[in-house]
DNA sequence: CATGAATGAGCGTTCATTCAT
DNA sequence: GATGAATGAACGCTCATTCAT
């Protein structure tokens, strides 16, 4: 096969479409976000048929690496708390380290050309985090809640706790720390 | 001329411009807009200077909406919590009962086209809350916690409860009072 | 109405359209020809929703006029012969006299971009030649067959009998005679 | 290289062009065209330098198909009429059997790609056909006429005439005759 | 030579905004 | 003030052609 397409182009577009959303939202052009990535205009649909479809795979990518983000340097034999204390961290640090990501994937997640097929993906790179809340929460004032409705609570107040963590960086320990007592007094 | 003759069109213009964004998302056209109102193409512009314009306008005119329709029938002389859950109740089944406006609100809240000043006005329309969230959470474990942290929170969770009950009317209550709960037991 | 749709401009788009249909084929851009008739770009689409419906009407706006030409001092109680070669001479004048036109609407009536509710109207407008070709072939060896069987083929020889005159010019009144005489003794 | 390695894979583009010309008119890309006869996008431009070349070959290769397609089972010794009813038969029935190229030839005839170079070409591959016409009317009433003109004109009649037969296949025969007898009428 | 990714000009159409009526 | 035609920049996407592999 005379030149593969190259996996590395692939992620220059995607890197830069969340660099290019992150400035100008989800109307950012196609032109651009090539441009951005170093190739020509027409490149970008070697890789993506569509701009819906460019979106739709970076919100997985995205939802991905946050995902993995959590599990870093994950310590065993320790109670609940401790480790979904851990992950919480963890997923609030990538968020501040990666305002543009994380920007981006806000703005994916609320888009209505985000298909649902993606979205049900999306819920899964999150399952081992479900997985531990359902442990949580199960014994505790809210376990008669459907699992969803937990979850998207959750997501809220991570994205509310993110927000202001970025916004005010010397603060943001703070946040994360706060965030995550209320979250945690929300469900036990 | 701050307010241009009729307020008659400047009104039938920002509901037209929630129900066509209900449908259309914030890239419904001007044009839509306009013919939704009834009223010409160009005279959009007598009443707005720009499509932006209109979005930031619109967003306070709801945002005030709603935080008016939570005070509805507010009982005197009752315990802060019961207070406090019959607003809850109140914001809650305003968004059950206006769907467009709540969808609208939700789109204009995450664009980058509303600006920093209309926000802070959002806020400021949510005053009466804040007065009585900063009692109830000021004894309580969050005590340290900065205002508009809490409120952003608080405000997250509505959200999400919100959805939750828009998407599924049947379990409307339910979600109602998990949410409340939720909430409750996040701030005392 | 402010500003009214003029017809001017409507003319001077399918005016345009011709010309440069005449040079570039049907490919011709619509921003190629709002240029030509000295429009914006985006004005073309305030007078032809799409560039298929441009075709299709100047497909019958070129048919029409055609068709119009043909009846141009028709003298009254002459033969049928006399009468035939009258308006097929006036047809090939106008022919000669329309270059682009005629391209055009060549161009036009082999696309498949022309509905099959144009191409009626376009039959409609040629209904009085229809008429006179009925009487002459019907009592002669053609009798049997389709009208619009002999009608397609007179067509065809118009068609042939045009290209010649128009690249020949000097021997056109030649070409115009020959094809007419062909016709004739095809049909009688 | 006048002919560059393999024809088959040059007569696989050629033969895929015509199909697919036949169901997307000339605007159909040369990746598909590629793609249809089984070799690589970049494969076409080792074969034909340009798009503009393989319409200007594939036109002559129809138009030379057709034009041997008409000496099928010549009978000798017969008469001039019968000769070139027979040729007409031939040639009427060829498109029936191949609508796909008679609709790439006809789409292709019209088209402003073809140059005249190419024009004369075809010309020329009619050849045979072309001296037996001269025979015909050059002692009927057309003998003053040119003999290109002549030409021009029976084209037309038969293209007609196939397009009749292509569309309308149970009455195919009935066409064939009635568009032969029009044509020997206007020549003798 | 075969392949298919890379390129960038070009297309039809939309739309916020302006302006003649 | 109201209207709706006029404007032209911009957009997503296509495609003939080139070129690295």
């Amino acid at each position: 096969m005379a030149r593969p397409k190259s996996d590395d182009k692939r992620n220059a577009i995607l890197a830069a479409a969340a660099r290019v959303i992150f400035k100008n939202g989800l109307s950012a052009s196609t032109a651009l976000i090539a441009h951005e990535a170093g190739v020509a205009n027409g490149s970008f649909f070697t890789y993506f048929p569509t701009k819906i479809e460019l979106f739709n795979q970076l919100y997985i990518e995205l939802k991905t690496e946050m995902a993995s983000a959590d599990l870093d340097e994950m310590p065993s034999g320790i109670a609940n708390q401790e480790q979904f204390y851990h992950i919480w961290s963890n997923w609030m640090h990538w968020a501040v380290a990666n305002p543009e990501k994380r920007r981006a994937l806000a703005l994916l997640g609320v888009s209505d050309e985000i298909t649902s097929e993606t979205s049900m993906k999306g819920h899964q790179v999150m399952a081992h985090i479900a997985k531990l809340i359902e442990q949580i929460y199960s014994k505790g004032p809210m376990h008669d809640a459907e699992m969803v409705f937990i979850i998207s609570l959750m997501n809220s107040i991570a994205e509310t706790t993110m927000d202001f963590m970025v916004q005010n960086p010397e603060k943001a320990e703070e946040y994360c720390k706060v965030g995550f007592n209320a979250l945690w007094r929300m469900m036990v």
